[in-house]
DNA sequence: TTGAAAGCGCTAACAG
DNA sequence: CTGTTAGCGCTTTCAA
């Protein structure tokens, strides 16, 4: 208010006052000011009570892109993800952010929309904006994005799978492994017409793993699928796609995620099905909303909150111990609720 | 491969190549590979061909860190919001970075988890990451956060809220009109005894506001609620919310969003109470299930996508014209389904 | 403990 | 059209 300025209509100074009015101020140089700032030990009480008053006084806050460029590191996380619309995907970024945030370091994001090609260009601007750890989503990617990845040294973690020959760290669970207990539970319960509805499987690790792992679980136990559906990842396209493979007459349907088995669960319904008793019907996730469908969803219970904050805390160590990125494998847990209760009269 | 390294450890060296290697590479200055890496038209074609070649073989990246110090912007936008992990503002925030990023900026996103303080320190944080344009949700916050907002000059949108007295630019709906078809609805088809659940209000002038415009308009119609409580926003917790309330025996329960309302309609199951028959619930936002819920769910249908879309290019537009942010008004719909229908015997 | 000075990688006048 | 020259705001040796 009482400053002479000499140019009043400056446009971006967004902080205002930068390092050299506060170290003026203050009485002391930049470098003093910096060392306050970032809490080194080399400075006297007093000098460190004139900056800290300086700071004040004049509403200084740091410039991070100038930080950034001399110290040639960002503390920022990224996080490339094929959307935020599906539920599980934004309670494992949620987390992440978290997570990050409470270490000091900000998240910059970007949706692919399921798109490879996207999704690479998006890696390529997170190394350009100087990303300090990347975040992404399961292990299929084409070999030119990998190769920048692996070239630029970025530090990155790929999240909701885990497989012990992932090209880079995993930090998450084995999708196909996941699907066995549920399975086993549906033999058990004497289902033995399986049909399956998987999400899109092209590049998409993870929905082909959950897709293999039904198959294969069955095949251990004699079975095989009596239909297989693909379907995109909405309640409503769900819906439809479960219309037509329920027609087949299957006595259980194991669905490639909880999104798509809550279609499943509207197309039963819309065709006078009754669940459990007619069919049974399963996800993957375990979302808030499928313990209190009717009836509730037997799932499979997906840690993405665990996912995403041992992602964020993981990439974060590796960064400051300056050592690779581990991976780390989280376990899922099948919960058994009505949707697949034992059918009336089964063994 | 074939090259000299003097330093072969040099840690965070991501990019690897320099704009100064690429001019060298080239022949030419730095200028010029800056004004090729810009589109510049006042580069010759054959300059340019040279820049590019040598961009490709040093696979060369930009810093984007330097880019900002030098032009004081970063092409990027800033969102602080409540909460990932509710899929209305998952879906705003999805719409807002596929528009931000169609328009060249990247994404900083951090969640406040309803804290206001936290949002403070929040926005605070985002102004010394130099972001260009901010999204906040709703009007709701301190002076102090206020006041660093504006004197920062920070181009800013405030979403999900319309409101003329607004501080800040508003890009969203006016959340008490929005409910006043709802209740003209409840009311036309008989209902009398109408109750409210509500969200949390503190700190949340949407949640407010959608409550006082209930309450309004149903004294318009000479009514007043029989019951108001107030739920965290969670299925589970509404659903106890929702237990209680219906005990005092309304025909009716308006809830402050979907997530409420999947709550009540739960309760309402467990308490064995017919839904449209003995209670209409409704709900706000129009999440995708509940159009497929049993009974699907009565509510008014929020323009998130929208939202977020108009948002990132008006504070885009904003940043390019130099001109303060315009307040946008979007308007809400009610979309009646099941959950509300006539009662029987009503007049 | 402190300050001076040299950049970090890029852009932006300003001459030529 | 192109090169030269200053920085952007901060950190970081290196001396003092």
């Amino acid at each position: 208010m009482t400053e002479i300025k000499p140019d009043s209509s400056e446009p971006p100074r967004l902080g205002g006052a930068t390092q050299i009015d506060v170290a003026r101020r203050a009485g002391v140089s930049t470098a003093t000011v910096s060392r306050v700032l970032n809490g080194s030990p080399l400075v006297s009480r007093a000098s460190r009570e004139k900056v800290e008053a300086a700071i004040r006084e004049l509403a200084y806050m740091p410039h991070e892109a100038a930080r950034s460029l001399a110290t040639r590191r960002s503390r920022t996380l990224g996080a490339v993800i094929p959307t935020l619309t599906n539920a599980i995907f934004a309670a494992g970024v949620n987390a992440f952010e978290d997570e990050a945030r409470r270490r000091g370091h900000a998240l910059f994001i970007a949706v692919s929309n399921y798109d490879p090609v996207q999704e690479g260009f998006l890696i390529r601007q997170m190394v350009e904006r100087g990303v300090d750890g990347l975040l992404l989503v399961g292990n299929d990617r084409g070999a030119e994005g990998l190769e920048m990845l692996v070239s630029s040294g970025l530090r990155c973690a790929c999240a909701w799978a885990y497989d012990e020959a992932a090209p880079l760290a995993n930090i998450g669970f084995d999708n196909a492994a996941a699907m066995a207990p549920l399975v086993d539970h549906l033999v058990a319960s004497g289902r033995r017409r399986v049909a399956i509805l998987a999400g899109v499987l092209a590049g998409n690790d993870r929905a082909r793993a959950r897709l293999d792992g039904t198959v294969a679980r069955l095949a251990d136990h004699g079975l095989a699928p009596v239909a297989v559906a693909e379907t995109l990842y909405s309640i409503r396209r769900a819906k439809e796609a479960a219309r037509a493979l329920l027609e087949v007459g299957p006595d259980a349907v194991v669905c490639g995620n909880d999104v798509i088995a809550l279609g499943a669960l509207a197309a039963a319904r819309a065709a006078g099905l009754g669940v459990p008793d007619d069919v049974a019907i399963t996800g993957v996730d375990d979302l808030p909303i499928s313990a209190e469908m009717d009836p509730p969803l037997t799932t499979v219970r997906i840690p993405a909150e665990e996912m995403g904050r041992r992602a964020a805390a993981e990439l974060i160590a590796a960064i400051k111990e300056d050592r690779p990125v581990s991976s780390i494998r989280l376990g899922t847990r099948l919960v058994v609720r009505r949707s697949s209760w034992r059918k009336p009269g089964a063994s």
